[in-house]
DNA sequence: TTTATATACCTAAATTTGTTATGTATATAA
DNA sequence: TTATATACATAACAAATTTAGGTATATAAA
C-alpha cells in the first residue's frame, strides 16, 4: 500500500507527536489523520501501526483506556509522563536527521 | 555503530547524489565523505554499504571499473544515464517526504 | 438480502534493510 | 610488532516494515 522506504524509523515518532498535539486518539483514527494532513502521501499500514503501538505501550511511553461508540470498542491511546519527555527527545533526533540529510541531498537553500 | 532508524531507506539516495556531484567514488571515500559532510553524526556501516552498492549496480544505476592505488584495489562507482534519472526521482520523493513529515512533526516554521 | 465500503481491532509470514561480527590484504606510524 | 588507516567483502542476526489474512459491526447500494 504504502512502499515508502523512507518512512522507516519514523512510525513511532508520528505516533508520539500525534498524542502530544491530541492527548487521545485510537488507532484507526491515527491512520486517518496521517492520510490526511500528508494529502495522502503517508499511507500508514496497520500491519506496522498496531505493533508499533503496543511497543510504545509496552515500553511504557503510551497507556490505553477502551470506550464504545456504536457498538464498535475503540481503543485510545495517550501519554505516559515518560512519553511525554520521549516526545521531545525524538523530535531534536527527527530534525537533527532531516538536516543532515538535506544537507547531504543538497535540498537545502543555503548553508547558513 | 551507528543505530540510526531513520537512516533507513535514505542510503540509496545518499549514494546516488554523491555520485551525481562528484562522477566517481570508491565505497570507502563515501562512507569518509559522508562522515565529514555529516559532521560525524551519519556513519555508513560497510555491512550497510557494500550489499547497496552492489544492489545498485545490479539494477543498473551503477557501473564499476578498478583501479590500483598504493597497491589496494580500489573499485569505483559511476553513474549510468538510467542512474542518472534515478537520482531526480529519489530526490525529488526524498524532498516530499520530508515535507510531509515536518509538516506531520510541526518542524516547520511557516505553512506557506 | 447480499454486497460493498467504512469503521475498528489484531496477528503471522515474508521481505527489506539495516547492524554486528568477521575475514582478507596492504600501508604507515608508534 | 602493534595499532590504525585504507579497502574490499560476506554472513548471522535484528528491527521494522509490507502483505495477507482474520474477526466484527454499521451503513449504504444493488
Amino acid at each position: 500500500m504504502n512502499a515508502n522506504p523512507l518512512l522507516k524509523g519514523s512510525l513511532q515518532t508520528i505516533i508520539l507527536k500525534l498524542l502530544e498535539d491530541n492527548s487521545q486518539m485510537y488507532g484507526y483514527e491515527i491512520t486517518q489523520r496521517v492520510k490526511e494532513v500528508s494529502e495522502g502521501s503517508i499511507v500508514l499500514t496497520e500491519g506496522a501501526l498496531y505493533p508499533a503501538l503496543h511497543k510504545l505501550e509496552a515500553d511504557g511511553f503510551l497507556e490505553t483506556f477502551t470506550q464504545v461508540v456504536d457498538n464498535r470498542v475503540r481503543k485510545y491511546y495517550r501519554l505516559t509522563d515518560a512519553g511525554g519527555k520521549e516526545v521531545t527527545s525524538k523530535l531534536s533526533e527527527a530534525q537533527a536527521f532531516i538536516d543532515q540529510l538535506q544537507t547531504l541531498l543538497n535540498l537545502k537553500p543555503a548553508t547558513k
